[in-house]
DNA sequence: TGACAGGGGGTGT
DNA sequence: ACACCCCCTGTC
């Protein structure tokens, strides 16, 4: 048995079965790209995130085949959370050969550039978390607040490394409505600190309105996101993307805005108007081809 | 090494 | 249209 590099506390390194090759771009695109917040790079190339009480690292290997390795103990849970993470049971190629780049040829070489790109499959309200705090921040800045959140008001996981690493999970929402809004201000949430302690007390004041929502049809679910304090269209459709994997929700960021404007010639669109035609454009899988363009302007930045 | 200005993947009024 | 917050980044 050979360990992960670097750590005699994590066990070997597993194949994730059912997931194309991935290059170390198009990887580090998905885990850190913007769908998820609590990834980071390793030393010796991996990567380490966390979601709920998992603690997982990925790798891919010389050919793009991706291994993953877990605190030694919780190998058992791991497994089967890390496939319903990257959700191994979506064959993402499939979906993007099936999005309109035949006659689509911007969409053509952005799914060109990042073969395999993929979305996740987040928990629900650690999602809704982790947008909450995406206001006019910029990726570095939502991890650090999401880290302080953690390692602040976040229990120890039962992956805790014995190496002398503890290992904090997200505080859930019940354990967020029993903070002050200075602590969470104290984690540099800033003006969006009121909006989660306002979101938390309606959530412990609404059993099962997260799950309920999670299980609505999008145009519902969307609806009902809204209503929260700090969820307009955009968070909302983050949230059903990234966190309920609903393919057609179509987040439009001033990324995509500037994307649909100059390469689409939609100059003048407001949002809501372009998450409209990115619907109409693109199909029921407008959310990864949103994915595909989003990379695409992270990559080459308006040129 | 330190100070400073500019800007930031949005929402609510 | 502008406030909300304040950290990060680049630059001098």
């Amino acid at each position: 048995m050979t360990r992960a590099p670097g750590d005699a506390s994590w066990s070997a390194w597993q194949p994730l079965k059912g997931l194309p090759a991935l290059t170390p771009p198009v990887l580090a695109e998905t885990l850190d790209g913007g769908q998820a917040f609590r990834w980071y790079r390793q030393s010796d190339g991996s990567w380490q995130g966390q979601w709920s009480e998992h603690a997982v690292r990925v790798r891919a290997d010389a050919a793009g085949r991706l291994g993953w390795s877990a605190p030694v103990g919780s190998e058992a849970g791991a497994r089967a959370a890390v496939r319903a993470y990257f959700a191994t049971s979506v064959d993402f190629v499939a979906l993007a050969d099936a999005l309109p780049w035949r006659s689509d040829p911007h969409l053509a070489r952005c799914r060109a550039e990042f073969p395999g790109l993929r979305l996740l499959r987040q928990p629900f309200g650690e999602t809704l978390l982790g947008f909450l705090c995406s206001a006019t921040k910029q990726i570095v800045q939502i991890k650090q607040m999401l880290a302080l959140l953690a390692a602040r008001h976040g229990a120890v996981t039962a992956a805790a490394t014995p190496a002398g690493e503890k290992l904090h999970r997200l505080p859930t929402w019940p354990e967020i409505a029993a903070i002050p809004e200075a602590a969470l201000r104290g984690c540099l949430l800033g003006f969006r600190a009121r909006y989660i302690a306002e979101t938390a007390r309606f959530l412990a004041a609404n059993p099962g309105w997260l799950e309920a929502t999670e299980a609505a049809p999008y145009a519902a679910a969307r609806e009902r996101l809204c209503t929260l304090p700090g969820v307009g269209g955009k968070v909302a459709d983050c949230v059903l993307l990234f966190g309920a994997g609903r393919l057609e929700a179509f987040p439009v960021d001033v990324w995509i805005l500037k994307t649909l404007a100059r390469r689409y010639g939609l100059e003048g669109w407001k949002p809501a108007q372009l998450a409209q035609f990115g619907r109409a454009h693109f199909g029921p899988l407008a959310g990864l081809a949103q994915q595909y363009l989003f990379a695409w302007e992270r990559r080459h930045g308006g040129r």
